[in-house]
DNA sequence: ATAGGGTTAG
């Protein structure tokens, strides 16, 4: 659940800053070119807000242009920066300056007084190929409302090009519009026409990009590639209606074959692809990035490997693709390996993915050292990848981190709010979680749904029924967000336990979507915290219907059994698990020290340290012992029979071999820091407590749910997990 | 003097 919580957040819409004041402009030439500006600016105020950019009424769109935005990164060229900088002058200062005739392109430290057609498409490519899209459709809106000036077949395209980076589909109908009425239609010329079959590809409108298409009288490669980019993008599982395309091509370069490729990989045919890598004639990086990316998403690593170790020329797409593939396939050591071995500058993409990666080891040492990889060289963190940091540090257990990591962050975004909120309620700092929440609010910014699952998250980790209850009914009445299952399954959580069992399965039987495994088990162990033998059959019957393998099922139910004396029952139960033939997945706990990885299992004596790990375990049940602590047996597995051998199990439990490692070899005072894949067992969690107190140690535990933190006797999750 | 597709990483 930690880890599909993070995908979905880190791909959520960033919330955009508050758009400009608006100002009306006074313009008295009313030629249908102002009315299309007019319609076009009503929109840019849209596209601006999806866009997180700051929305500009024609009189403030100059001004804008000046405006250094924090999103572009390169800068303008030399000529256009002064053209602009005097106009800026010429701007605020309201007066007819001096050079009136001074409409000299050759003299590019003149201010530009009237823009001539020619400034104008200059400008607006050069905003494009600085990845100023916005901007350029900007100017093409200034340029629609000077008198005199109508774009021609050098604007069009750029301008149409701008509304497909920006996939503004409403801005591009209106360009489109706009150009059939100045003569720019069916057989105008390839490359109005192309920029449209383009456009249309791109915001996924295949069928607007197919009639563009049918109604040019000459086509060449671009006009076919844009179209069948657009088929690509659509297709899905249904690759064939573009082969189809692809063979009506009449001719093809290595482009087509890539996205041909590109498109059987990702609708699964990954065999069918790499039989087209191989009749490629002129294959370019593209194409072998293309199947080694289909590869690695496809879980053949080894091909993958092969293919890039093949490779003589690599681009950071490349390294990106393998860095993602592993990373998407829990190979996270393998991806930050392959990190560090890169050949060029990471960008944002390739620190998410390795970012994802640290979050799967749980390395507190590693996701520091790439903090400051990342400090140095002076990434941003105000878009995903401050998410992506937030979220490392708290699945690394450091919430403080994490908060740190926030509270730095300027302009932060809803993305950023839900990234903390999340994370320190897998910790159990529900107060914090729900003050940030509260703050969130105050600051204007909009919660999304899974903001509304860790705020659910962090009330029933702590138990905080009312407001548990109260945010749900917020999210729904206030927010008009449709609950998840996941969210259903907090607020089931939250009332069982509470001990309000009848609500759950209230809860449970009338929710609106269909029943998962997670919910039916927190059921199913609320019900066995709280002793409910009848809500406890009837989670344990459906969650068998749903999902028999699951083996912690029986186990609960058995225990639900014991408590109750139903002995008759729990040897039943017992039998159907035997002629069921489970068995329980090994618990493995994992704990890093000096940048080396150290593994345990139950009973483990393959560690190099072995002898002096259990004379620290027979030393640790002494001290336990004197500290009073009775094991409890309760929830072991139900083939160890006898009480001894049950006692002795839980003496050499994943975790407890772990914490005896950390205690021999991790510096004092520091924190020990351990990693289960299963759920902490009942004793060693108050075993784990007592430690820390005799041995004056914090111990951090990630299980494959939340975080405990154990300090001096007690646990961050307060018994409750 | 200025123009269209730019495929592949998230």
């Amino acid at each position: 659940m930690l880890l599909k919580l993070t995908s979905a957040y880190h791909y959520s819409v960033l919330q955009p800053p508050p758009d400009i004041h608006h100002q009306h402009h006074h313009h008295h030439h009313h030629s249908y070119a102002l009315q299309e500006a007019t319609q076009l600016h009503a929109l840019s105020v849209k596209t601006a807000a999806l866009h997180h950019r700051p929305s500009v009424s024609s009189s403030l769109l100059v001004l804008s242009l000046y405006t250094d935005h924090p999103s572009s990164t390169n800068s303008l060229p030399y000529a256009v920066k002064t053209a602009l900088s005097s106009r800026s002058h010429h701007h605020h200062h309201h007066h007819n300056h001096h050079h009136n005739n001074s409409n000299d392109s050759s003299n590019t430290k003149q201010p530009i007084n009237k823009p001539s057609l020619f400034h104008y498409n200059t400008l607006i490519k050069c905003f494009i190929q600085t990845h100023r899209s916005q901007d350029a459709l900007l100017l093409f809106l200034q340029l629609l409302s000077s008198p005199g000036l109508l774009p021609d077949e050098f604007t069009l395209p750029c301008a149409i090009k701008a509304c497909a980076n920006l996939r503004a589909i409403a801005e591009g109908r209106m360009v489109h519009g706009l150009a059939l009425k100045l003569g720019f239609g069916s057989g105008s010329g390839v490359h109005v026409e192309s920029s449209l079959v383009s456009f249309y590809s791109k915001c996924g409108d295949v069928i607007s990009a197919r009639k563009v298409f049918d109604k040019m009288i000459d086509r060449d490669l671009v006009s076919w590639n844009a179209l069948l980019d657009g088929y690509a993008k659509c297709a899905g599982e249904n690759v064939d209606i573009v082969l189809t395309l692809f063979d009506e091509m009449p001719e093809r370069d290595a482009y087509s074959w890539t996205v041909v490729i590109d498109g059987l990989c990702k609708g699964g045919r990954v065999r069918e692809a790499k039989e087209m890598f191989d009749r490629i004639p002129d294959k370019n990086v593209a194409s072998w990035n293309a199947m080694i990316n289909g590869y690695m998403k496809s879980g053949d690593f080894k091909s993958g490997r092969v293919m890039f170790d093949q490779m003589k020329e690599r681009n950071l797409i490349t390294w990106n693709s393998m860095i993602s593939g592993y990373e998407l396939n829990g190979k996270f050591s393998e991806a930050v390996s392959l990190f560090r071995k890169m050949e060029f500058k990471a960008n944002a993409i390739t620190l998410v993915c390795v970012l994802s990666a640290i979050s799967g080891l749980a390395s507190l040492s590693k996701g520091k050292s790439l903090h400051s990889y990342m400090v140095k060289n002076e990434f941003r963190l105000d878009g995903v990848l401050g998410t992506a940091l937030i979220d490392m540090y708290c699945k690394c257990g450091s919430p403080e981190s994490a908060l740190a990591v926030f509270q730095g962050i300027s302009r932060k975004k809803s993305g950023h709010w839900t990234a903390i909120i999340v994370g320190l309620g897998t910790h159990g700092m529900a107060d914090s979680a729900i003050e940030l929440f509260n703050e969130m609010q105050s600051n204007g910014i909009k919660p999304d749904a899974i903001t509304f699952v860790g705020v659910l998250n962090a009330c029933s980790h702590v138990g905080l029924v009312d407001d548990g209850r109260r945010y749900f009914h917020i999210m729904v009445n206030e927010y008009g967000i449709e609950p998840t299952v996941e969210h259903y399954g907090c607020l089931v959580d939250i009332l069982c336990r509470s001990g309000h069992l009848e609500e759950a399965k209230r809860t449970v039987k009338t929710m609106p979507m269909k029943l998962n495994k997670i919910i039916l088990m927190s059921l199913l162990s609320g019900a066995r915290n709280h002793r409910n033998t009848d809500i406890g059959e009837y989670a344990a019957k459906r969650l068998m219907e749903l999902a028999p393998e699951t083996v912690q099922c029986y186990v609960l139910l058995s225990n639900i059994y014991a408590m109750a004396g139903k002995w008759e029952k729990v040897s039943q139960v017992r039998e159907m698990m035997k002629t069921r033939g489970f068995k329980k997945e090994p618990g493995i706990s994992v704990i890093e020290h000096k940048n080396v990885v150290h593994e345990f299992m139950v009973g483990d004596k393959s560690h190099p340290q072995c002898e002096l790990i259990y004379s620290k375990l027979s030393e640790m049940k002494d001290k336990l012992r004197l500290a009073g602590h009775a094991p409890d047996t309760s929830q072991v597995l139900l083939f160890v029979e006898d009480e001894k051998e049950k006692e002795a199990e839980l003496e050499n439990h994943s975790e407890r071999l772990a914490i005896a490692f950390g205690l021999i070899n991790v510096e004092q005072k520091s924190t020990i820091r351990i990693v289960k894949n299963l759920r902490v067992c009942n004793d060693c969690h108050s075993v784990a407590k007592l430690i820390s107190k005799i041995y004056e140690r914090e111990i951090v535990v990630r299980d494959g749910k939340r975080f405990h933190h154990f300090k001096n006797g007690s646990c961050s999750c307060k018994d409750y997990w």
